[in-house]
DNA sequence: TATGAATGAGCGTTCATTCAT
DNA sequence: TATGAATGAACGCTCATTCAT
């Protein structure tokens, strides 16, 4: 009975997801409205707020299951053989993160988890992203002097200051990769000399 | 005549940042209205605007102006003879940037400026932190296999990403020094073996 | 230059009364929206705000205003010569205040100031109709043993209790000019025996 | 069987009303929600209304007991010498209706029963507080010269104006006993002259 | 009886920004 | 330059009440 109706929340949850994806699909993640989405539901509006705390946390959500879709991607893959096969890798994910400048915003906002337990998608996704690579650089034809955690690091610190220059005018239109490659190749490479 | 009303203008200018600034010592940045402002700088709400662009120009130029503060006390310092030294003059700038989640996220908005025309305070830092940065490393006892203005540019990134985490709950509280310890030790020391 | 400004103000504030004026004489005060109202006004829902901390505000005005009028309409009057026709003066409003449930709730929240020092137009015609009673009554053919501005209090206390009662099932619709014949009858006229 | 149901729904009735209580007590009664309620009771929401045809009946209920508690205590005792010991004995029941300004909205809401059918606790007990005044007012030392119901009823009104007064900030906090005197004085007392 | 997810209309709010004077 | 009233589009929220199970 109380599973019925367990049942019954879900499906409504859904519901909302998907017409939140059909709206972001059609109009971009910052184009979306929480009127939107529940008139697409065909719920209340309280039923929203009784599902997700606020609009932010409907786009956590949102993006984080994205973002954990490309990791899901990455972690099937054969460590990377060199740099440029890791940042193609890589690749997916960023622009996922760089298509508006409001979804890198509302990444970065949830990147650290507030002060408070509510570790997001988002968060957690940050937290796997370095399990993965760690996991994943060690394999692969990389520096060996350096815990595989610190590498991994590491990378997430370039693969941000990469898409935070893609939106830089100064930077006028680098792409990501080959600031990428400039950066993975100081960072991961074995040095040959002092 | 002109002269005069320019004076009268900068006055002005001068009174909004003051009253800025009393504001933000107050009760700190992201409590910034800018009704607030005026009523404190004595002039009308249009005032503002014929000052600045938009609220956001005043945050860069009040937040510019202090991280500037900081560069130019770096920019008077020997080159760093070890990490420790270096991380010394890195900090006071990062605790800046830190105080608030709000200043931080200002910061990374501003890192790149928006448009291309106009360079904020906030933007030209960051490309003087490079020249500064770049400068000072390449005298100081680092690897030598890479561009230093590359060094700088990785520099960056991992104090970026030590601001990043330290709002991180994950990370429960290791202070951002250790975190750019360890991020510099492998990211700017010559490499020993390949 | 300011004042043309004010005038501006002004205006607005009279589009909204006249707007909301509109509705309810349209709908009843219950059924006043304030979308509806911005709305007709013509202005937008800010605006409004702007000019009334709340709805209930709005409604303080509206009402006060009415009560006001059969006020003044008092005050030009001759003393009334007897009860009857002491009730006819006070009819009126008191038909305005129990013509709608919400009105009368209305007034009643209204009738003591809230706590601070916002006393509302409702409140105020409390505080005139005392003054306006008492000084009526002192010269009508009454009972002279006691203050007239506690008759006029007295009067008041049996006007309310009139108007709740003409809510109550109990009384089944006995109409109010017949239980304040009753109560004035007892409190108004001199006591002729012990 | 169907006495063994009744139990349960008896024993759930009094766990609603002790879980009401319970709140009150430590938040007052304009603070209760339904919700609350609910989650002390360990019970759901829809067995409140199950229990309760609103929460309007839950503090019917609650207050209107509270309000017989005060007029069993004034039944008991002796007829009044005097007014002063008459507003003695009804001032514990004011001030019950005045300590939450929310309990006197309720209570004059709830004074003449909204729909003829239903006459709750608190409409109840003004029914009974008449007749219990005006048997009481009939032994006294006051004025005879009018039906001892008339004279309850103008009690009545008496102290609802006092209690509405004892809210309102132009009558700067002065007392209701006090009020109550003067309007009883005026109102019971047989007058001397003419 | 009991459950608890869903309802839903509208209020209040926000506050940077604009624009006519 | 300066003024300050007006804008406006959502968002968040409320929370008693209903209803299918």
């Amino acid at each position: 009975m109380a599973k019925a109706i367990q049942q019954r929340a879900l499906k409504t949850r859904a519901k909302l997801l998907d017409a939140a994806q059909a709206v972001v699909f059609e109009q971009g993640f910052e184009a979306l409205r929480v009127e939107e989405v529940v008139k697409r539901a065909g719920v209340a509006k309280g039923t929203f707020f009784a599902h997700f705390k606020d609009k932010d946390a409907l786009m956590d959500q949102l993006i984080g299951t994205e973002m954990n879709r490309h990791l899901d991607q990455i972690a099937t893959l054969e460590p990377p053989k060199d740099i440029d096969s890791l940042i193609e890798a890589l690749l997916p994910g960023m622009q996922l993160a760089t298509r508006e400048r409001y979804v890198f915003d509302v990444i970065l906002r949830h990147s650290g988890a507030a002060a408070n337990a509510e570790i997001g998608p988002i968060a957690s996704t940050f937290a796997r992203n370095v399990e993965v690579l760690a996991n994943w650089l060690a394999r692969g034809p990389f520096r060996k002097d350096i815990d595989p955690v610190l590498m991994a690091d590491g990378v997430g610190a370039f693969q941000i200051q990469a898409m935070a220059l893609s939106f830089c005018a100064i930077h006028n239109g680098e792409p990501m990769e080959s600031m990428m490659k400039r950066y993975l190749e100081a960072w991961l490479l074995p040095k040959s000399e002092g």
